[in-house]
DNA sequence: TTGAAAGCGGTACCAG
DNA sequence: CTGGTACCGCTTTCAA
């Protein structure tokens, strides 16, 4: 035996499906007798209502889509962020799916109502084609200039944060910092490269640059370190995780945090609390920010006027690393 | 002007709108004349299929939710897993719902052809609601008795992966080895713990137990050690990311790695990786893990003959910190 | 091969 | 407040 549909609850409450419709959903529109047969005959069968025809006549899906930067490996910082898109939508009745990260996503965007994504990649072709694909949607940071832009955006200052963060430095006495950046491919590593240049423009600090990748490999970090000079005594660790590997790479050569180096990472994660000693780093509060990206997506959706763009406030994080 | 529909596509084609369905499928049943007017009609229109209404009349949703277990943090074991289903999902044109983890995902039940899940917890009421809601099921690792029981399962050979790494200790000369163990409420953590206590049975390694919770933070771990007897030579931290904290707690007790205390991680993550020395570790394969659940519960889905259970197997990676 | 038409299961409008 | 009914947009028979 199939589902039983609203029909079949009306049959047997003794009543038409509109009476059915409205009692189910507890909207006025039928007296409270009407209403209580309804929902014991629903009980009684099982009823659940059927989502497709739901959504095929009230023209929307109460889905949202999640979509992710690619990657080789997911990043503690996504997995966090889609997590708080999931359950801020969940809270007001609305699914959320994750847009696959290999092959095209387009296939699901007809899923969707809307979109939130985050750190969009101009290198990233399918981030363009999901911002092009005349869906509502709401981005985590800005989208860098020459891409689509997007209805809604929730950002971070990381300019400053990442200047706050240099300056603690300076005042801990570091005289000579090296930076391990991302690529410029984001809103959020173009500005933290802006502030890492101009704090190295104003201040009497020096600071090296060590470009690397989106997600790095341990291998990567290793290399880069490699290549600062001798005597820088403090390191911020930009991508997220990457500060465990530039620990162990300072362990090996024998120099002790903070006492030869201070650390510090940009993107607080689980691991960067977990070491010997803990690292100072930013907490971009990733699941907090998925959740306002997904708030401000369905009120776009709703129609309510709410501001477009809106600021993320994040936690300096000072620890030990840095003392 | 709203999305066109098919009847646009077909009046502007000038054919029916069967032919135009059966067109843009790419079906046999029509000519291939019509089907490239249809096609070309379809392109400067810029159709894309209403999702809503095909489900409706497949009487199927193409779309399969994820239910993670809950904890306070959500570990990166379970990311990766979640993001192989939704892979494996997308390669089959099916979407990926992840079920909030906050809050009741009953109501979303109603969205997806299936489900797939990963260590039940027999404390959590939710999960069992999950089970019991009637739908096609998928687990990853059994679920303990008393359970409902899911249509396919994917499965770990745990005891065995555990007494291999036991062994591997003894090898390298370990002799007293406490076992970080998670809580006995998932088929994972019963095995693990029954190959810990019958290794300890059937050797002349001492083995010590200290029980941790499902997703622990470092104040909890660091007590947790500190309930094991101070002669451990070895140490293994079974829960996701626990190894991290161990290391730290050992480093601060100014015990070397693995000289002093060797250090091995059941669950391998990328923090194990990075950690100086890299930490030993099963290599549980999550996001393989997870594609392997989404492709069985879509082949149960077609009615496909496959088993319904199915072994995934690991892979045991020795690193330097059990030298 | 082609087109007409009957649903899929709700929702919302209408007159009563 | 109530019941009848058109309709959301697509898929799938069934005749022609």
């Amino acid at each position: 035996m199939s589902r039983p549909t609203l029909r079949d609850v009306a049959a047997r409450a003794g009543v038409s499906t509109a009476a059915a419709s409205l009692a189910l959903r507890g909207l006025p529109g039928v007296s409270p007798s009407t209403r209580d047969t309804v929902l014991d005959a629903a009980g009684t069968l099982g009823y659940v209502v059927n989502v497709s025809a739901r959504n095929l006549r009230r023209r929307r899906t109460d889905t949202i889509g999640i979509y992710l930067p690619q990657g080789t490996t997911l990043q503690w910082y996504y997995a966090d962020f889609a997590v708080g898109v999931s359950n801020a939508a969940g809270e007001r009745g609305v699914a959320a799916l994750i847009l696959p990260q290999h092959g095209d996503p387009r296939p699901f965007l007809a899923h969707v109502d809307g979109i939130v994504t985050v750190d969009v990649r101009t290198t990233d072709p399918l981030a363009r084609a999901v911002l092009g694909a005349g869906r509502e949607i709401v981005t985590g940071e800005h989208v860098p200039e020459g891409q689509p832009q997007p209805d809604g955006i929730v950002f971070v200052d990381h300019e400053r944060e990442m200047t706050g963060l240099l300056r603690h430095l300076e005042q801990r006495g570091s005289t000579s910092i090296g930076v391990l950046l991302p690529p410029e491919d984001t809103a959020w590593g173009i500005e933290v490269a802006r502030a890492a240049r101009r704090f190295a423009a104003e201040s009497t600090v020096e600071v090296h640059e060590a470009p690397v990748s989106f997600s790095p490999e341990t291998e990567e970090i290793q290399a880069a370190c490699a290549t600062l000079p001798a005597g820088v005594d403090a390191i911020v660790a930009v991508p997220d995780g990457t500060a465990t590997s530039v620990a162990g790479v300072l362990r090996s050569r024998g120099q002790r945090i903070p006492e030869d180096v201070r650390l510090a990472s940009y993107t607080d994660s689980q691991s960067d609390r977990l070491l010997d000693p803990p690292v100072t780093a930013i907490d971009l509060r990733p699941s907090e920010f998925g959740a306002r990206c997904g708030q401000l997506l369905l009120d776009l959706l709703e129609g309510a006027a709410v501001p477009r763009e809106q600021q993320l406030d994040v936690e300096f994080r000072p620890r030990a690393a840095t003392n």
